[in-house]
DNA sequence: TTCCAGGCTTAAC
DNA sequence: GTTAAGCATGGA
């Protein structure tokens, strides 16, 4: 089965290529299997598994395209939520055009503008997977923020065997409702962590926390405030959410050891800058400190 | 063994 | 409001 499902329009300043490059940085990631030409990603669409390839098709090269590789063919409704989770994961809807004038003349994103030329923030759309995965990612290494979110995933997610390999799609926060902090703490996650995430999933299944909602407050510093709010979650988890998932290219996490350790590289300080020093350079990027950061990010793989 | 890793909370000033 | 200490875990 190779069903086309849709196409979507590319925007300018859009590559594939440079996004692939990106999402296979790490062989442990378990949300998506990709490759130098495309994307498969297991979604569950109106309660039934969909795997999904995406690829540009060479006879059209401005085009996204939309196969499906396993499942039935969604309906209207959910298509449409597959092209908008689609839109969200790809930051497809914004002109990159200003920050593509800013970094080109800047010094340290110049060169990582040419490196990386086409890349787009890749989102985490759903707010449960985008709040577990900067919560699995405080204060450790990546490797084992991956190992986490891979444990957390195959033990509480659906999974789909295709052609030789598992697919899995990230839990959903209803499944938590009667798991224990011992439960999650047995897969390495430091009780902190365990607290943080059993207590988003409950605030979320209960209707208490939602992506609308925090996209609906007056202002990203707002839903930065409603999520600081949360026990477990400080400034860098929710300016990494406001970055990777209520998508506010505004966001700076100026705390960030990665966003430091790039800049120190890139510059050849002897130490990593402080937050207040990090600060004080955004100014010159005001409007895309989130872009800045994802490109300034590139720098250390 | 020590230090670091895409931090957070609490307590003290 | 700012700073320091404690926390917990794996990786190099």
């Amino acid at each position: 089965m190779n069903d086309l499902l849709f196409e979507l329009p590319l925007p300018d300043h859009f590559a594939l290529g440079a996004c692939l490059e990106y999402m296979n940085r790490s062989p442990l990631e378990c949300l998506f299997r990709s490759d130098a030409e495309g994307v498969e990603r297991l979604f569950i669409v109106e309660g039934q598994a969909v795997l999904i390839r995406l690829t540009m098709p060479a006879d059209r090269p401005q085009r996204l395209r939309a196969a499906l590789l396993y499942g039935s063919l969604p309906g209207e409704a959910g298509l449409a939520w597959l092209a908008r989770y689609i839109v969200e994961w790809f930051d497809l809807d914004r002109d990159l055009a200003p920050f593509y004038k800013l970094a080109a003349e800047d010094e340290l994103l110049g060169p990582l503008l040419q490196a990386n030329d086409g890349l787009r923030i890749i989102g985490i759309p759903d707010l449960f997977e985008a709040l577990c995965w900067a919560i699995l990612g405080q204060q450790v290494n990546l490797a084992f923020a991956y190992r986490l979110k891979e444990r957390l995933t195959a033990k509480y997610g659906q999974s789909l065997e295709w052609q030789g390999h598992t697919y899995y799609s990230f839990p959903e926060p209803e499944v938590f409702h009667e798991v224990s902090m011992e439960e999650l703490c047995a897969l390495q996650l430091t009780r902190n962590k365990a607290r943080t995430v059993l207590e988003v999933a409950h605030l979320i299944a209960a209707g208490a926390l939602s992506r609308e909602e925090l996209l609906a407050l007056p202002s990203p510093a707002a839903a930065e405030q409603r999520l600081l709010q949360i026990r477990g979650i400080g400034p860098w988890t929710s300016q990494y959410v406001r970055m990777r998932c209520l998508r506010d290219a505004t966001s700076f996490p100026a705390g960030d050891v990665g966003l430091q350790n790039a800049v120190k590289f890139l510059t050849g300080m002897d130490r990593k800058p402080t937050p207040a020093e990090l600060v004080e350079m955004s100014a010159r990027w005001r409007g895309w400190e989130a872009y800045a950061t994802f490109y300034l990010w590139r720098a250390l793989y």
